[in-house]
DNA sequence: CTGTTAGCGCGTTCAA
DNA sequence: TTGAACGCGCTAACAG
């Protein structure tokens, strides 16, 4: 428990100044090599430590990222936090992480703080509500590089997936499965959401069916409850729907549940499709179809962008990475091939094909 | 991009002295009501934002905690740091926050770069083998207060889930529900799966059933794929196992998928229970009967615990805490009622009247 | 009540 | 090639 060692006691002990110690540690160039070994060597043999926080004080860097998520339990996020740990931690950048429970005024004071705390750049999925004045009046001016995911902010650098496409891909893809009264349940009012539900939207329409606002149920992301009830809202509904696009993976295991309940069979008589590609949706009762956003890339990306914003560089515009999502179709929507884990490529109609050859599409846009 | 505002600038705007502006700043009595309005005034008025960085250097305190997992992405350690970040926000402490992919060596090097970046407290779920010496080599001079969790170590705070009893209890609930020849799907080498594998053999001694060595299969705790293939093994020993006690959840999803694709029935031919109680296990094909760590529980209380030894508390002995694991049966195991979510009462044997009140024992034992 | 002084541990001048 | 001096922004003595 005796004090920790510093720069200053390696010096008295070898009888040189502090500066001559700190070069050596630095391996500059300008130390003699006897000197270089006899400071190494003490200073292994004392186990000293360079106190980081003093060197920060005077660089004017942490080596430290701020990441403000609502929920580091998702999965979702979870992954999204691995991605920005592998990036950061390879750019020797750490991580000081935030748990903001979707509450606005818990992310402010939580920012306040990351920043007093001198971070070098700020990760955010907001949990502000869209149209909040989030850039402009909080994080712009901070001064502080900064890059949201997930949640899209106007007039900011933003990684996160292709939600109008993410809708637009598993709405298209329920109606080549032959299914026609197609519902969407709907996340709450996030930009995710948003631009899912729009995807849907242009799905429904291109196909020449007409969007039934009776058809649009809004449920939490999170809770599968949520998908349930949601479910039970749609299946109340007449004409029933013979599908549903369901804004995430719980709010689809939600409505599976509903539907089973309700000895419906998927997807004979009703076809599901989630959104996220968890980890467990092939282990289902019905192997669940879903939309992969890829959220490992989404936060390596947001961290190469910031990283690359601490380091100085200026960009005219703010830039917006799309990570490019992925259909996974498993049983639950698949009408025109067996419940096996992937489609053989000879049973797919043209309409297959031509989503195919959409999904090789470039990884991301900017 | 101006300058950070600092107590100097304040000082010299107002015309008083940093030591005023600081007094003023925390609030201390010694100060004239009028200066504080004035001080209060214009730091708002300017946003000032203190460094902390700064003010660790001089307090020696940093209201940091590090916190070291294997993997963020495992329910398990999501919830065991939403837990963790839960009581830490509350005391006003953040987490810096490693992923050390179960590789002791990185482990040791992040290890190294939390303590130069001086922070106060750690928490570590560590990737060294049982039997290393991380505690006497490592942690324990580094002089920084420190909880292990999950993963046990000798001579040190620990908290954790029961192990032993957590296999004793779903081994013995097996043996009640009539199963007899019950294998085991053990997990890496780690305290974790050492423990369970003992509560296992435990039960099955007990129960005057001779503990089969081909009945224990190891494999990787986090992936499905390894429990398919443990399972897979154990389908060809001679008397086939009519059940299997699985350490964790994902590989009891992967022992369940190669069970039915074997076209046996589950819970009829076999039963099957895995840890952890995993959000989906009550979707999947077959509704998963499993031990519930409460794991939230176990990063509050190595947090607090943890706290308490930042706040200069002295224990004569490492403190262990195991918090109390408990059974949720489903259908994957019960023979003895109908596949609902819970089982009624009057269907328990005296044996499961036993069980339960074992399991309202106190919460953990110190 | 307020100001002065002296560090915290390190990096960065500039002299020697 | 090395050392002395200063400052990063803040806190904590002590003096006035």
């Amino acid at each position: 428990m005796s004090k920790p060692v510093t720069l200053k006691h390696l010096a008295k002990l070898l009888k040189i100044s502090v500066s001559t110690v700190n070069a050596a540690l630095h391996d500059r160039s300008d130390i003699s090599s006897a000197t270089k070994r006899r400071v190494l060597q003490k200073a292994r043999e004392l186990n000293y430590r360079p106190n980081l926080v003093a060197r920060s004080l005077v660089t004017r860097r942490t080596q430290v990222l701020g990441v403000l998520v609502p929920d580091l339990t998702r999965s979702f996020f979870a992954e999204v936090i691995k991605g920005i740990e592998q990036v950061a931690s390879a750019a020797n950048y750490y991580l000081l992480l935030c748990n903001t429970g979707e509450d606005p005024k818990r992310e402010d004071v939580e920012l306040e703080a990351l920043l007093s705390k001198q971070v070098d750049g700020l990760i955010v999925a907001s949990a502000h509500p869209p149209g909040s004045p989030l850039v402009r009046k909080r994080l712009s001016q901070t001064g502080v590089p900064f890059v949201l995911v997930d949640r899209f902010f106007p007039n900011a650098h933003f990684v996160g997936g292709d939600d109008a496409k993410i809708g637009y891909i598993a709405t298209r893809h329920l109606l080549q499965q032959g299914y026609r009264r197609i519902a969407h349940l709907r996340g709450p009012k996030v930009s995710t959401a948003i631009g899912r539900l729009q995807g849907y939207q242009k799905a429904i329409r291109e196909a020449g069916v007409r969007v039934r606002d009776d058809y649009i149920v809004e449920a939490p992301y999170h809770e599968e409850s949520g998908g349930l009830e949601g479910m039970r809202k749609l299946l109340r509904v007449s004409p029933q729907p013979d599908a549903v696009f369901a804004a995430s993976d719980p709010i689809a295991i939600g409505a599976l549940e509903a539907i089973i309940k309700m000895g419906l069979r998927v997807p004979g008589e009703i076809g599901v499709v989630g959104v996220g590609n968890h980890r467990y949706g092939q282990y289902l009762r019905v192997p669940l179809s879903t939309v992969d956003q890829d959220r490992l890339t989404i936060g390596m990306r947001a961290t190469s962008l910031l990283l690359e914003l601490i380091e100085g560089k200026q960009l005219q515009k703010p830039r917006v990475v799309l990570v490019n999502p992925k259909l996974v179709p498993r049983s639950s929507s698949s009408r025109s091939f067996a419940p096996a884990e992937s489609p053989s490529p000879d049973v797919s109609s043209r309409l297959d094909k031509e989503t195919a050859s959409r999904q090789t599409a470039t990884l991301a846009q900017s």
